[in-house]
DNA sequence: TGAAATATTTAACCTTGGCTAACTTATTTG
DNA sequence: CAAATAAGTTAGCCAAGGTTAAATATTTCA
């Protein structure tokens, strides 16, 4: 309590927060920015991996919707990130460092679909709007995600 | 019907989806991630100018923690997008495009943040969280969190 | 087995959004 | 009003992620 200045949508005020406290926020939303390709890359190899047993490039694409070419590459920049192992023309897999990552996506994947589910809205939504949301939600909301699914019984 | 492949959360299976479904999702995010940064920008410059008169390319970098010369870069792009006009050496201003899409963007931050707190995220991460959530929520989304803002009374 | 079909990689290119360093223009202020 | 300081611009660089087109490997199966 310190602003009564936050007239509430009253006709849409700015509300302009500390520059620093905004640079930072900012910031960590960059570097956000900059990991979530390669977890989505990580979280559908092992997807792929767990439910057919390998992780082909082909698939890859056909999943994330972009070139071969684009696979070859970014696959090269996750070896070399050390998150996962290949050789040239045979299946992708995981290093120990990029199941944790994969699991971890896939956690927080899974709480926010549940989460989204469970305040009403629609499977296909939900599930396309996670793939934007779960790398921007810290560990504390997503706790209180899971309290709200766990408070909402879960629904159907 | 025809997947009851489907073992729902047993272990924290894969639960793999349609091919296309999942590769329009991740179009969609990445259509998403374009257009971020602008609204970034475009947002901010609004809330200057509504708050201290005018947008001043020192204010921008520090608020937003970039350099000056990323600044004019991207009000460079900003500029020949239609979205903001201005002058060498002078303050930054929206074009009626421009204010359209800040008007939309602090639309949707306000709903996102009030959303948060209304869960019980605290002002702070809510904040931070936000800035990366807000760009990646459908309408569909965005009702069900004014659904729950009102609901819950804006606790407090 | 070997030719056709599939899958993967390579090369060259593009845009975005950062950065630093050097330079120019405005604004303050002694 | 000139000199110091602050603000803005330009140029050159970088990495990330895409793209297409062409080359190369691997499979498949007649």
């Amino acid at each position: 309590m310190a602003k009564d200045t936050r007239r509430r949508a009253a006709k849409v005020a700015p509300v302009l927060v500390e520059p620093d406290e905004q640079a930072d926020h900012h910031r960590q939303t960059r570097l956000a920015r900059q990991t979530e390709i390669a977890e989505d890359y990580v979280e559908l190899i092992a997807d792929l991996i767990d439910s057919t047993g390998e992780a082909r490039s082909a698939d890859i694409s056909r999943r994330l919707g972009v070139t071969h070419a684009s696979v070859t590459k970014m696959v090269a920049r996750l070896q070399q990130g050390g998150l996962v192992t290949t050789q040239p023309y045979r299946a992708i897999f995981l290093t120990d460092e990029g199941r944790r990552i994969a699991e971890e996506s896939r956690r927080r994947h899974q709480i926010v679909v549940a989460f989204l589910q469970a305040i009403g809205v629609s499977e296909d939504v939900a599930r396309a709007d996670a793939e934007g949301i779960e790398h921007h939600v810290s560990e504390e909301t997503l706790a209180a995600f899971e309290r709200v699914v766990t408070e909402r019984g879960r629904s159907s």
